[in-house]
Order: structure tokens, then sequence, then C-alpha cells
DNA sequence: CTCAAGGGGTTTAAAATGTCAAGTAGTGTG
DNA sequence: CACACTACTTGACATTTTAAACCCCTTGAG
């Protein structure tokens, strides 16, 4: 990350965080609930193992996401689940306003390749502006 | 771009565009003012020629900005111009979501690589906590 | 005229980054 | 036992981004 000095701000250094490849993705998988990697991996769709664990490193160490390793839920199985932090989540209204500004814009209109097929089973009728309550189980802490 | 199928969205996409590297500092520079190509690289900061020109290509194609040669106002120089497009322009929604975001979780919280040195050059009178101001964000005046 | 400076790019190879196919290791199922 | 599932790791490979140089053109100073 090069930012020069001059320019830098809060704001800058946010959209050098949020325009790394796949990370509002996987945001706004994790919006929806929490998951664990494979799941994640098939939700985000595309992302490959070793890109998703970086990225996932990278938002937990900025404290976007926080990881989890429930070993009790299933015996003795370590299964990861990976969750928002509450600064992650305060990221719903950046996703909102994306999700807004792409149904007005490039809802049918695949200039560059890809047919819009249908809503995407997830943050539909999502009014910008609602309370940050997810209502999200809290797990087990890391 | 190889979103696949059963996730796609709107939203989907937006993300896939806005993603791309350099392409929200672009709209960030541009939604302060009409731009030069320099001058834009200069705003922008750290984005070298070939790429800017590559992004700018790309959103012009996406109708995000439209590049205009004003041949008349200084004689004969072929001065380029980029602006905002209305879709463009209504990305103002998202960047002022990510300029809050950003404000509230990184303002000085450099865990990655780099200090804050000073507002922005020009988004100063940024009151943390404030409600999104769907009006205008102040940023660097022309 | 010549030189420096600014605007608007393009071209190059190299570095950074992202991706892929496998493989590792533990568990649970048929 | 063989296979599918979990969560990763590894090393080769592909793509993207980068700096630096170069190109043209205009203006202003010396």
């Amino acid at each position: 990350m090069n930012h020069h000095p001059t320019t830098f701000c809060p704001a800058y250094r946010a959209i050098g965080v949020l325009q790394e490849k796949w990370v509002l993705h996987i945001v706004r998988a994790l919006l929806s609930g929490n998951r664990g990697f494979n799941e994640l991996a098939r939700m985000v769709g595309g992302c490959n193992s070793a890109t998703l664990t970086q990225r996932l490193e990278q938002l937990e160490t900025l404290g976007i996401i926080s990881k989890a390793t429930d070993a009790e839920v299933t015996g003795k199985l370590a299964r990861s689940i990976y969750s928002l932090t509450t600064a992650g989540r305060e990221l719903q209204g950046v996703i909102d306003a994306i999700d807004a500004w792409g149904r007005a814009h490039l809802a049918e209109d695949p200039a560059g390749d890809l047919a819009a097929v249908d809503g995407c089973g997830g943050s539909e009728a999502a009014p910008v502006a609602d309370s940050p309550d997810p209502g999200v189980t809290p797990l087990t802490r890391v």
C-alpha cells in the first residue's frame, strides 16, 4: 500500500482496505450470518482457499472479522466460524449503498459479460439506514 | 470476472466494479469536481499513468465517468477533462458510507503500515460521528 | 532559439498480487 | 477401509500493477 502522505485520510485508508479483492464479498456474506471456511468460499463464489485464507487473516488483523474455533459443538471437530466484529457489522451501510447503486445502475445492464439471473438470496429489500442488529448468535470467542 | 451463477446479483456485480484498484479513489476525486488526467493522478496519489488510463477507460465504458476534450478553453491545448456521469455521481452515497466508516473505525489506528498525518488535502471539518449527510461531503474543492 | 515545465498519454520489463491444483491432517459415514 | 467432509498449506503459474522511460504538444522565460 503506497498511499502518498500528502493525501492521506481515514477515508483514503478505508478505501484501501475495502478495495482489496474479495473483501466486500466476504463482508457481505458474513452480514447474513456467521460462516465456516468452505461455506464462505462457496458463498463468495470464485475465491480459492489460498486467497480466502489470506483475506480472512487480513480482515481479522484489521478487526473487521473474528474467528472462533468452536471445539464443542460437534464433539472434537475443529470447525472454524467467522463472524463480523462490531466494526465489521457497521459496514452494512457501505454494502447497502453499493447494493442500492448496483440495483439502480447495473441491474440488467451487463455491458461487460454476465446476465443477471435473480435477486441474490441475501439482502433484498435492504433500505439504507436500518438499525444494525442482525441478531446473530454470539459464539465462543477464540 | 468469474462470478459463479448461483449467487449472482446486481450487488455482486457492483462490488466487482468498485473493488478494482483505484476505482473508488478516482470516483472520490471526481466527486469534488472535474479533473484533468495529471491532476487526477496527483489527487489519487500513487496510481501511475498506465493503470489510471486503463481504469478511466473501464469506468467510461461502464458509464460511470465521461471524458471530454475541451479544445476551446485554453486556445488549442487538448486538455482532457474527466467528470462523473449521473450514475457516477450517485456513488456519492457509497463514498459517504465508506468515509463515515473509515472515520469511525480506522481514524488513527494504522494497524497496518501508515501513520495518519493530517486530514486529506481538503476534508477537514470532519466532525466525527456525524449523521451521514446525503448532501455533499466536503472534499477538496477545485 | 533553447530550455524547463506542464498537460496527456503509451510502451516496457519487472515486481506484486491473485489463482490453481494438489496435498496435509483429523473426523465421520457407508 | 475408502471416501467425503472440515480447514487449511504449498509451490507453480497467471494476471495486474508498477516505475521509469519515452512520445507529442503548448506555453513562458531567457
